[in-house]
DNA sequence: GATACTACTATCCAAAAGGATACCGGTATT
DNA sequence: AATACCGGTATCCTTTTGGATAGTAGTATC
């Protein structure tokens, strides 16, 4: 299996580092269950910490300020009283919609991939094994 | 800003595990570095430890194997003497150059839009510096 | 006046990821 | 016989990430 070798050790130091960034943004327990909350409609801080269930506030707030510093959230006060909160996505989210359904597509063919590789293997070390589980359980990816 | 809901509750959790799962096939410090070492040619585990230097050989021989469990990595042992093992990309791996792509552009644009960000704010809490400080160094995301 | 709700912050703690260092069995070299 | 290279493991430690729990200031409700 040979390809041309794309990148110079260099020249794609930068590419890697803009690879990382990109999953950076979205990287986390919570990232992208935040943004398909938002998705739906503006919300308020408990609101989410509601639908989200077993999000703690410290968590919740956190993963807001990470977000709207990256311009995907924009926190908006409201001069009630009392004062009302509100979180909602930006029009410079939308640019994730791209990669997240480019990524969605991926991680469901390669659920396949994995489970079909499972059953073409005849010797399977435990770690496999360990794989298996999860495949059948709720993550797919690599095991511990 | 409004947009569909795109997802109910329901349908959607699947969706977040797909775009879960191929943010975690690609995750960690050093799976991007090893694919796009071996995308140059196979190796020894020697010599890509040479070549990413910093890395240490447990860490070298955990992320080869998560590798080669997600089907990216072949392993291959020749029974010379010694005996010497190389690894090589799959033909497999090759899926993932589409994803790899649009996050790269994805991340360069989005350093972009921090900076003109940065510019266009008067009012910068000290949060915000720290993200500043790090867009002149290395890391572009989102501050501690 | 007591309780409750909102939008959080503070402190402490546990789990996971990553790393430093040392070592092992096998072979080859001098 | 001593040293060196290969392909790793084993043990311990630090850093990062996420969570549990409690509390705060302000307002409103009963």
């Amino acid at each position: 299996m040979m390809r041309e070798p794309l990148h110079s050790k260099e020249a794609c130091t930068g590419s890697v580092n803009a690879v990382k960034d990109a999953l950076y943004a979205l990287n986390g327990k919570w990232k992208l269950p935040l943004i398909v909350t938002l998705s739906g409609s503006p919300k308020r801080f408990k609101d989410i910490q509601r639908e989200l269930e077993n999000i703690t506030p410290k968590i919740l707030s956190k993963e807001l300020k990470e977000l709207e510093l990256n311009g995907f959230v924009e926190r908006k006060v409201f001069k009630t009283t009392p004062v009302t909160v509100t979180y909602e996505l930006t029009p410079y989210s939308s640019s994730l919609d791209k990669i997240i359904i480019e990524l969605m597509e991926w991680g469901i063919q390669h659920r396949k991939h994995i489970i079909s590789m499972r059953k073409n293997e005849k010797n399977q070390t435990s770690e496999v094994l360990k794989t298996l589980e999860m495949l059948d359980g709720e993550e797919v990816n690599v095991p511990v």
